[in-house]
DNA sequence: TGTACATCAGTGAACGCGCGTTCACTGATGTAC
DNA sequence: TGTACATCAGTGAACGCGCGTTCACTGATGTAC
């Protein structure tokens, strides 16, 4: 919550750990309560509609009374985006670290599974994030390490997995920008370290480009597909798509190269 | 246009083919006129800030004049979704109409990049049909049949091309509900007809369910990469995303069994 | 431990804005005879 | 071809709504001496 007043650490600011006065802790009390009743609006009707007195009003408070928590509806809203983001970083991690002796695949599997299951319950957080943006919002530099979470989580897997070779065309260089994209992630990864992996994967020369890039094209199957089920794209075709989803997540490994 | 008040045809309703008068010309210039407008504001702002009134300040109407040509705002949305729609397919179906002597990989590879750039030169018209959906709105059903048109054209493809066979796991069957799934779309896909198809593809029986199921992934895949580029996803990864999404139009072709 | 002052949460009124929609109306266009 | 009536586009005022944000204020909590 870097955007709330008293948590930017002035002269008088709190040290982490030392104990709250009883302001501090009404405070975050209260903040909670307040992103809580925004989350509870944002799942009823959507971020556009997320309004500051609508929430005050529910908390029994006056409008201008949020101010003391947040500057600006804005800010409220980058403090959810962050919290959702972290909140599916969060899911994500957690189903690969509850497998810590499992396979590549099995962890690929749990990964992509929790980052559905998490979309199916938080739909309008997940809107929120990979839905259309907002006009007018620009999401600031303080969401994009949340951001990362997931992502990391993702490609770690990869990172500690022994792959076979996925395709024969792999020998072929990627198409132009590609190449130095796939080089960069595949460095990004390695320094980022996949938090539960061992020393041994920190060593690891990281994701070898080729399986980066496809673990690109898996990464943008994932969303889409979560992204159609969740706006109603798939109605009439793959609905319910429990058992597609399945599939697909089965058929990504191969491309990436996981064995089964 | 069915929203519209003279379009239902009734008792004194036009005949198609008939001289317009002068008060029918105007109607419809006029209602070409708003939808440009909100187009326009479309682009500005997106969905959400499209204003009746706005629409008929910048048109030098008085707003309730509108209420003339739609009945409500929602109404003027529903007239840009299916317009979207509409031209969206228009654009994949010309694609591949371009390519008459092609084989299934051109056309393909057409298909998937006139859809990528229709939304990128449209990206707030790609955002209003398969961006989040904007709450209290229910897309009426006077909107499937456009919005089927691009997925038919896609599909067509397949229908029309030699495949080979794709995977050494696709005698497996299908898991749970997936093969009814594949199954029908195979069905709806063969009645549908590719419109530019010869009469040959439409005796054809279709698309084989397994292909089918690999198409609906790619199918995902393919509007999950428009969707991450467009809503900024990609920034720090694979941006600009030419160059990768050449790369994941051929794999997916691959992946669905186009021979090269 | 007690007092004087500073900080802060919450109030209530107000500003200024834009929105969708309704309604009674005027005047022009179209139609039937 | 001319007249009487019906249809329709557009006007202008109004209703009722909700929003984000500012501001001067009160009273409670915290801090320094």
């Amino acid at each position: 919550m870097t955007m709330t007043q008293a948590s930017d650490d002035g002269p008088a600011g709190r040290r982490p750990g030392a104990a709250l006065t009883a302001r501090q802790r009404a405070r975050d009390q209260i903040t909670r309560e307040i992103k809580e009743e925004a989350r509870r609006q944002l799942a009823a009707q959507g971020a556009q509609r997320l309004s500051l007195r609508a929430v005050a009003r529910e908390l029994g408070m006056v409008s201008s009374a949020l101010y003391r928590y947040f500057p600006s509806r804005d800010d409220l809203l980058t403090a959810l985006i962050i919290d959702a983001y972290d909140a599916l970083g969060a899911s994500a991690e957690a189903a690969v670290a509850r497998r810590p002796g499992a396979g590549g695949r099995a962890r690929w599997r749990a990964c992509c599974h929790a980052i559905r299951d998490w979309a199916i319950a938080s739909p309008h957080e997940y809107a929120l994030i990979y839905g259309s943006p907002v006009p007018g919002y620009q999401a600031p530099p303080e969401t994009i390490d949340s951001a990362a979470r997931v992502a990391v989580a993702f490609a770690g897997i990869l990172a500690g997995a022994p792959l076979r070779s996925p395709g024969p065309d792999d020998d072929r260089p990627l198409p132009g920008l590609l190449a130095g994209q796939a080089e960069k992630l595949s460095q990004d990864i390695a320094r980022a370290g996949a938090p539960p992996a061992p020393a041994s994967a920190r060593l690891a020369p990281g994701v070898p480009p080729p399986v980066m890039a496809r673990a690109l094209v898996a990464w943008t199957q994932l969303f889409g597909m979560i992204s159609f089920e969740l706006f109603g794209q798939l109605v009439g075709s793959a609905d319910p798509a429990d058992d597609f989803f399945g599939y697909a997540v089965e058929q990504m490994a191969d491309f990436v190269g996981l064995p089964a």
